[in-house]
This record gives structure tokens, sequence and C-alpha cells, in this order.
DNA sequence: TAGTGGTCTAGACCACTTC
DNA sequence: AAGTGGTCTAGACCACTAA
């Protein structure tokens, strides 16, 4: 048999899901609950945690439980990173989407910071260099409006960017058209990209950071750019809080017999 | 200041993180930590169950918490599509990517069940067919030897798949070569794909069914795979765990300036 | 049957939010 | 100050696993 709060916490679920509790509704007391007999005061408290684990609802103390609305999804195609947006335009690119997507927005804040680092395994890899050689990191915090949606750390090596205005960091990202900008010039035109992601659960530093709800997941994204001739001219790592955003891929199936590239 | 339980549970996390505690080393019993002064029992119990929300540990009645080992994660790119796997050769192309990675694998067993349903919002949206229309649903439960990794179920629209295997199942992944070998023969060849993915946390139907530790997200992919004059041949929806899988794409720097085709 | 985690209670007290 | 969720305890009892 499932543990009282599981019940309880059930009966909610399945309101909720069913639309009969709209979002922004709130959710009995605690000590109501126990009142009516629902069971003690951690018996009730343990079911509103599995709800709120289950990304339906938040707590706050002083507030109540109230049932969360479900943000819509962010779609990220591959058309973000369009030349035309940080080339030729004043743009920068991982801003531009969100014109491109039609959201209403205020401009990004976005902090910035740009340090010295010694390359650790997943960075080093991604970068082709050796663990613990010396490379750029640029990390951000983006933010919609003063909620943080996810953070982007781009690494670079020390060769391709000393001496550009990636390395002296000015407010704003990294000047106009951003990073890609400064890299073409400099003469590292990019070409093509990589992108490999998988989805966790956050570590309690990121919940901080990101201010992630409970039971919020997050999505990390490893995304290599390289030049034509297949030089790796940024590593990034993206953290993305999970339920605001999807990832786009169009692709041709590939056929081995047919084209010789299909290899991988 | 952070509860007694977080402070506990963060203790042993660090010890985890840093290897002190390898996989399936088994954590001090509940009952020792309460003598040793951590603690009541439930406040143990929180930590506990903290860190399984966490995906470090995993605790089972009789036997203990022991520390979860990392399963090293599946690398998925387009390659798994490749025609030649189903076209021309015998294997089936969702299991043919298993023999590509290398990986020591046994005959996977996936059960299959065909049914004819009516179109949800998502699945209408998918097959571009109206809410509600009849469609046919392929469901599969993939398992590792005796794990679920993942569930996928695809939509076909009855025109293009009536009277073909797929809808007289046979034991087995629709026969030799698989729904796309299917689709061939009927004179649809697929030509191009979009994926799109995106994380949340299981369902507790999903939990039972892919049996899911706690604390395991889940990646949802949306998979449409189209002929060559942009017909949609089948609409697939892939429910993974979360800690088995990474997805890869490569693509092209897009440069709308340039190619005309760069809208998306 | 012994070992180990899981549930439940009643009540005390703490922490944050709103007024 | 009042309202509401969060933590903590001591102890009883339940449920599953392995020998």
């Amino acid at each position: 048999m499932a543990p009282k709060w599981r019940e309880l916490a059930d009966r909610f679920a399945e309101q909720i899901k069913g639309g009969q509790l709209a979002p922004g509704t709130q959710l009995p007391q605690i000590r109501e609950l126990v009142e009516a007999g629902e069971g003690s005061k951690e018996t009730v408290h343990k079911a509103y945690k599995a709800l709120e684990a289950e990304g339906l609802v938040t707590s706050t103390r002083g507030h109540g439980t109230v049932v969360r609305p479900r943000a819509a999804l962010k779609r990220l195609g591959i058309a973000r990173y369009d030349k035309a947006k940080w080339r030729d335009g004043d743009e920068v690119a991982f801003i531009a989407d969100r014109v491109a997507s039609g959201r209403a927005y205020k401009r990004n804040e976005q902090t910035q910071t740009v340090s010295r680092v010694e390359a650790d395994s997943v960075v080093a890899e991604g970068l082709s260099v050796p663990v613990g050689s010396e490379v750029y990191a640029r990390a951000r915090l983006v933010k919609e409006g003063v909620q943080p949606t996810h953070s982007l750390t781009s690494y670079y090596r020390p060769e391709h960017v000393e001496g550009t205005r990636i390395v002296d960091p000015t407010p704003g990202p990294a000047g106009r058209g951003g990073g890609y900008r400064v890299l073409y010039d400099a003469g590292y035109e990019i070409d093509h990209m990589r992108e490999a992601l998988f989805a966790r659960v956050p570590t309690t530093d990121e919940v901080q950071l990101l201010q992630l709800p409970a039971g919020e997941p997050v999505v990390e994204l490893h995304r290599t750019t390289y030049t034509a001739d297949g030089t790796v001219v940024e590593f990034a790592v993206g953290i993305h809080s999970a339920s605001r955003f999807a990832w786009e891929y169009d692709f041709k199936v590939p056929d081995s017999a047919r084209d010789r590239k299909g290899q991988e």
C-alpha cells in the first residue's frame, strides 16, 4: 500500500494535472489538513514536499503552497548562431534569438567575468589542450528580468584571444557582436559546431546560482565551435534550467553508403 | 543556518564527489548515526533522502544505503539513423548504434505493442493531422539486460502504414529493418528529421515503467521524420532515463545572408 | 529471524513573509 | 503581531531483504 503522504500527494497531483486546481491557486494550509485528519504535520508536509519535487507546486514560508504555472518553453534552434546576427548586425548572437522568437523581452542583464584558469579534464578535451594548461574562461549568468535562466562559460585558447576585447572585459557581452565577432576580427571565422547535451539534477551550488525551484533538473550543454580547418576556437559549457528550454535540431538522414562523409 | 539534515547530507556529498567514498560503499546505518548524536532518526533519514534525490546514493530496505555508481553515458548521434543500417543491412536502426558504439550488448529485449489511438494535441501537431483523428501507435520499451533505458512510441498516419508489417505486429521490432524499412518498402523513403528535446521530472507512471531511481530526471525526445517532399511519415516520442544518455549534434554555422535556406 | 530503511505521531520551536 | 511553512525529537511500528 502506498504511504499516506503519497496518497495525499497523488490526490492533489491529479487535481493539478486535471486543471481543477489552476496555477496560482493556494493549497490548503498544512495545519488545516492536520485538523481534517489527513495525518500529522510531518506527514502532510511530506506530501507537499513531494508535490514540490515533482514541479507541481512551490511552497514559501509565510505565503503558503501554490500551484506552479507551467512556463512556456523557449525553443533553441541553430538559427540563433546565424552569422548575420553577429557579423553584419549589431546584435549579439545569444541575445538575438530572443528577437527572432518574437518574445517580448527587456534587454538581458548579464554578468560577465573573465579569468585565466587551468583546464580541467572536460575543458581540456573540449579545447584539445592538455589538462592543466592555462585557458581563458568567460563566465556569464543570463537572466530574464531578475530570474536567472542559465549560466554559460566559454573557454578559449590563449593564442586565439590574447590582446582582444574578450580578455580585456568591458561591460556587456564582450562588446558589439559578442565573442564570435571578436574571434572573427582576430582572423578566426567560425564554421561548424557540435553540441552535446544531457540532463541531471543540479548541484547545490547551481540551485543557488540559478535560483532553481525544488525538483528542477538542469540540462548541461557542451558546445564546441570550429573554424573551417577544424581548429577549436571556443568550447562552452551551459547549465540551463530545464523547464525553460527545449532544443531543436534538423538534419538529413545520413547515408554512409552514398555520401562518404557519413562516418561521424 | 542550514538545517541539520542538510549539513549532514553535505558532509557525505562532499566525500562521495571527492572520491573518498567509492561507488558501492555502504554509508553508516541510520541507527548508528542516531547513536553518534547526528540527530533523530527522521533527521538522519532526511539527509539520506536528500542524497538519494541528488543521485548520489540509493537506499534499499534490508540492504542499506550505498554510493551509486556513475553510469557511462551512451552518446546518441545522428549516425544511428544511417540508411545503410536499415535499408541495405539486416540490422534495425535503433539497435544498430549499439554496435557502432562498440559496447558489448546482449540482444535487446524490447516489448512492442501496436494500437490504433486518437491523436492528442502533441501527436496531432507532430503528424500534422487534426486532434482526435485516428493514428497508429507503436510503443516499445527498450531495455539493456533487464533494466529499462527508455520508452519509444512511434505514431504513423493510417494511409502510410495500413497493410504493412507495422500494423500486423510480429514479434521483434517490426521485422527486419524496423519501421523505416517498412516505410521504405511502402514507397516512403525517409529523408530528413527534426529532433526536439527537453528535460523534466518523471511522472509516477514513468518512474514505475522505467524503474527510475529516486531523483532521476527524464529527457523527452520528439522526433519527426519526413520524406524528401516534406511529408511527415513518423512522429515519435521517447522518454529516456537521463543519466544514461547524451545527445550530440553537428551542424554548420548558418549564414542567412549567404545561403537562402537559413530561415529555420 | 535479524537487519535495515520507511512511515507516522504529537508537540515544541524556528524562520520567513505580510500587514 | 499574525500567518504559514520548516525543523527536530523520541519512540512506536511497518516493510522489505538476506541469510
